[in-house]
RNA sequence: CGGGAUGUAGUUCAGUCCGGUUAGAAUGCCUGGUUUGGGACCAGGAGGUCGUUGGUUCGAAUCCAGCCAUCCCGACCA
């Protein structure tokens, strides 16, 4: 009643803005394009960081930290990766302030703190890594480096939303180098696998991993994967990347070594990163009119238990003491749970709130289920809400918690794959993309003069090439030109 | 960056066109009481540099200009 919601069909973007901003994960600030993440988001965001960063691990990457600042010098070293960040870049040009003496109490710029070399504000920090892997890195026997920086980017860009695309926002960029150009390769695929793993395991949100194509590669790669996920508007939402770099970078930054052959070698290069976007894939993917809904395993409370008080003061010192009780035996089996039980809102209210907040799962214990030995459990994903005996209640809150998990993927999946149509006719192709949003599987011709007239007619960019595409005979959907695979097109975020 | 809209109490908004006492409402907040199985009720109370800076005027939330921020559409965006 207090917190009003705007439909999703309404009015998709205020239905995002909506739930952004009264789930408590995230608020505008006075700074043009920036936001602030809310406690509740960025707990979500550290589960997902601990997943991840645990998975780079697993596989081998360290973490390390490079500064915020790259000298002007350094950043146009790559001069395609330079050229494509360009007009996004924040700029320091002085490093000092002083009182203003035509306002008193206001300060200025002083023109005498000019910096003598700009510093851009990292967009990302291929060169400012690469310059110092030159000093790394002689031998063979210095390769691999694998290192992954969790750290805050800056875009300068003219249209932000909330998560989807801000200033500044957070993410994990992982800069690694190799000495042979094949394990670079397995190594931009090894990530991009742990990125769709991530994403459909964890997120439960159903991934297309596939190849962009050149006008949609990442400034300074030889070749960008990707993952692509669909939101519930049918648009694409870019969830992750992967680069290959190839010897790009070496050759900006003069980064080589000496092989087995005692031959002096360009280094082979990669990057990749997923960032708080992913926040508004989840949001966009799985949430619904009444709120937010987030998968178990990485939603900050994945049960809420909400004991009902009673007139009777015994009585509500046993709802409360069997809630901690559950509360206790649940996080001593590793599951987020929580009490809520503060007197002073009525369950009616907490109900609301915590499915707008999207816990996965609400467990309440009132007189009634006392007596009788049973809890009231009620599920997000679902809304159902059953009554059972308080027998075994961990094990069968666990298994619960398991099964949201899997019906939110089922449910996004069969949403998705109900939403990706075969066409061989451009008009089809369009008439689809305004009357059925989702993904088309069309045959293209391979140029980007193609994809960019496609572009300009319908607004739909070609998202990727899938990986493991089966190979077949057709005709370009615009050019009728002989193509020998379907690319996924959709209108994109 | 172009077009449009907005900015008044924590929040949502009225008041602005047509300048004139002490700027209102709902909700939220605080206190007390009654309540409690889906966003409770009654009574009392606190809370506002009217986004900001400047201008016009005897007088500005109201008119004018600049700036800041937000939203929508577009352009742009690995």
């Amino acid at each position: 009643m207090s917190k009003e919601i705007t439909g999703r069909t309404e009015n998709y973007s205020e239905w995002y803005n909506d739930l952004v901003l009264k789930s408590g994960l995230a608020d505008y600030s006075a700074v043009r394009g920036c936001m602030v993440i809310k406690p509740y988001g960025f707990t979500l965001w550290e589960n997902m960081r601990d997943v991840l960063d645990k998975k780079f691990k697993e596989t081998g990457h360290v973490n390390a930290y490079f500064p915020l600042f790259v000298p002007k010098s350094l950043f146009e070293a790559e001069e395609k990766n330079a050229e494509g960040f360009a007009k996004e870049c924040a700029v320091v040009t002085h490093y000092r302030l002083k009182n203003n003496p035509d306002e008193p109490g206001k300060l200025m710029v002083d023109p005498e703190a000019k910096l003598e070399e700009e510093l851009v504000v990292r967009p990302t920090s291929e060169a400012i890594i690469w310059n110092t892997y030159k000093k790394w890195i002689q031998s063979y026997r210095d390769l691999p480096i694998l290192v992954n920086q969790w750290a805050n980017v800056v875009r300068w860009e003219m249209r932000t939303r909330l998560f989807l695309r801000t200033a500044e926002f957070l993410w994990q960029e992982g800069h690694t180098a190799h000495a042979t150009k094949q394990e670079a390769i397995e190594e931009t695929i090894q990530m991009i696998n742990v990125y769709a793993d991530f994403a459909e395991n964890y997120m439960a949100l159903p991934v297309i991993k596939g190849v962009k194509s050149e006008s949609e590669r990442f400034a300074g790669a030889e070749n960008t994967y990707t993952i692509e996920a669909m939101m519930q508007d049918g648009k694409a939402l870019q969830s992750g990347t992967s680069h290959f770099l190839g010897q790009n970078f070496a050759k900006a930054f003069d980064v080589t070594f000496k092989n087995k052959e005692n031959e002096e070698e360009y280094v082979w290069a990669t990057s990749w990163g997923v960032s708080t976007r992913l926040i508004g894939a989840l949001i966009m993917a799985h949430a619904d009119d009444d709120g937010l809904i987030l998968p178990p395993r990485i939603a900050p409370h994945q049960v809420v238990i909400i004991p009902f008080l009673s007139k009777n003061e015994e009585e509500t010192k046993k709802m409360i003491e069997t809630s901690i009780n559950l509360k206790n035996e649940l996080n001593k089996m590793g599951i987020r749970a929580m009490v809520d039980s503060d007197e002073t809102k009525r369950p009616g209210f907490k109900f609301a709130e915590y499915e707008l907040k999207g816990v996965p799962l609400r467990v309440v214990i009132g007189p009634r289920d006392l007596a009788n030995g049973n809890v009231e459990i009620a599920r997000r994903d679902t809304k159902e809400k059953s009554t059972i005996s308080i027998e075994n209640l961990p094990e069968k809150i666990e298994q619960l918690l398991e099964n949201i998990q899997q019906n939110m993927f089922d449910k996004a999946k069969t949403f998705r794959d109900s939403n990706i149509t075969k066409v061989d006719d451009f008009e089809t192709f369009q008439k689809l993309l305004d009357e059925k949003p989702g993904f088309i599987l069309a045959h293209w011709d391979g140029t980007a003069e193609t994809e960019e007239k496609i572009k300009e007619l319908t607004k739909a960019t070609i998202r990727c090439i899938p990986l493991d595409n089966p190979q077949e005979e057709g005709k370009c959907i615009l050019t009728g030109k002989p193509s020998k695979e379907r690319v996924l097109f959709a209108r994109a975020y």
